[in-house]
DNA sequence: GTGAAAGCGCTAACAT
DNA sequence: ATGTTAGCGCTTTCAC
């Protein structure tokens, strides 16, 4: 494996000529970048990133942080990153949190050890005050969670407003008993989505909801499944359910299925998301679209400008109701 | 940002102590470490690993390249991948091909410029005499695909066998007419498995299926249902399909679903990998599973042990054929 | 236009 | 048990 010293000595110029020429640096003649690249093909000598890395202190590698790469929605944001990251130079580190803290704090460990220039980060399971800390000295960006009071730049869409067009459209086609099915908490979507429902089901004045709010340990099938369950089995059954995910609505429209209910005609669901998935169900599921590839793309933009010490703004994308025949 | 000078200065000793401190080395004095590990948290420092990777002439990072994160298979073999991965003090640098060569030597150069310590591979496009070559120089292994010539080391299932399993099992709940969908040969899987249906049908002397065969562009939902649609304005409709990926039979079982026509009354189907989402269908999907996560722990450790230097040897798992509502 | 030399931050061989 | 020092492979400043 030849490095920058032996092709400078077989080439007879010095390892700073070298380094011209591999870097396209305009100040070396046409005649040396020849004989220069030349010696570089006959020893098929490769660059270091190592050494480069070290010298230019940078990684050029972006951590992702992900809950969970098992959710599609998580991977289509990835497909943006990777793509947008790779244009520029730059790879992803992808690192699953599984919303353990431990983990995550040995992949944050991996930005103050210079092996990531950024965090692109999609867990709000953080310590808020230590991230608000890391933020002062490293570049991170948040991607679909967020906080609203830090000042973190972030990808987002309105969740409040997203949740509340979904649960307006229920009423609307004439349901009352509308379920929410929601994930932790913990998540700010969560908390969002949730205000959105309420918001919806205030302005029309239905009350009563509470005994109709399931909160999943995670967000898988199972996770719907059981919330289903466990809303059939109350003595009001909803007529209506809108759930934070396409996952999890996928997973009570099976529920719902295999206890012989129809949807739609005895149970309308929503979910959210629009992975593309919800397209393959029986009956197809009417959902929330995100941007999701747009949102990856947009994140790496974002952090990438960040790492260049440039100044960014938020954004928050556009979604859409998209009507199918779960409702 | 502190470095590991200024800690040995503070602490009032040299940095080869101090980097003994840090690696754990136990030729120190309690004393001495004490002192050095209370400047350590005094300054915040934290070793970079830019230097030490040069210095190690190591990155510590695995790099994984897949056809498509989409796709649930590759998301839970990462899954394993990095879970093992994490474990043994290595990440991953995830690198998603679309099959597409150009971009899959861009990320091949990461392992020549030291930016990775070897690759898990999962696609077959590149370029089988190239490969080969690269192999003899950098740690390599392969997941789920593989070269039947080269002595690349690999992690798979016998997928020949799992598709005959699943064929003969349609031959004996009274098919004869059995559509294959498979993806693109240029898959090893896609020739495998293939050969298994053939297989299956020459041994019940079935003949006359030639038409019944379909090969997809990709692997998506959309291409099952293309190439269902196909299927069914044959003038001779197939009474079984199997198809080689859990995706394309949903997309399949989709198209079925629109045309009126039913499963498995009208038509069974089988799928392959047994991801989570074929247990959400209607019906659910009978398939053969395929340990991912599994295979994604054996194939990072193979690497690992690779690039130690030791010998490693090839995997076959074993298959299982789940039967459930489709057949 | 090109070269000499310093130095990025670390580890490890060698010396004490 | 601890220190001195070379060097991993590169980029960049400063001379010429």
């Amino acid at each position: 494996m030849a490095n920058i010293q032996e092709v400078a000595r077989k080439a007879g110029v010095s390892v700073a000529t070298v380094s011209r020429v591999l870097n396209n640096n305009s100040n070396v003649t046409e005649k040396t970048r020849l004989k220069v690249k030349q010696v570089i093909n006959e020893l098929s000598y490769e660059p270091s990133r190592l050494g480069r890395n070290l010298r230019n202190s940078e990684s050029r590698l972006l951590l992702v942080l992900i809950p969970n790469i098992s959710n599609p929605f998580y991977s289509e944001i990835i497909n943006g990153i990777e793509e947008t990251a790779v244009k520029q130079d730059y790879n992803i580190l992808l690192c699953e949190t599984n919303s353990d803290s431990e983990r995550e704090s040995i992949y944050i460990n991996l930005i103050k050890n210079r092996m990531a220039d950024g965090i692109i980060l999609m867990d709000p399971t953080v310590n808020k005050k230590k991230l608000h800390e890391l933020s002062e000295t490293y570049s991170i960006v948040q991607c679909s969670e967020y906080d609203k009071e830090g000042n973190i730049p972030f990808v987002s869409i309105n969740n409040e407003l997203a949740a509340y067009h979904a649960v307006r459209y229920l009423i609307k086609i004439g349901n009352k008993k509308i379920a929410l099915i929601n994930s932790d908490e913990k998540f700010l979507y969560a908390r969002e989505r949730k205000r959105g429902y309420e918001k919806a089901l205030h302005e029309f004045g239905i009350t009563g909801y509470s005994d109709l709010i399931y909160h999943t340990d995670a967000v898988s099938f199972e996770d719907g499944q059981l919330a289903m369950r466990c809303l059939l089995d109350k003595k009001e059954k909803p007529t209506a359910v809108f759930a934070v995910s396409d996952i999890l609505a996928i997973g009570a429209l099976k529920e719902i299925n295999a206890s012989g209910l129809k949807v739609p005609s005895d149970i309308s669901i929503v979910g959210f998301d629009k992975i593309a998935f919800s397209n393959m169900t029986y009956p197809t599921l009417t959902t929330i679209s995100q941007p999701m590839y747009k949102m990856g793309c947009a994140s790496a933009n974002m952090l990438i400008n960040k790492i260049k010490g440039k100044q960014v703004e938020n954004i928050t994308f556009d979604h859409e109701l998209v009507i199918r025949e779960s409702t």
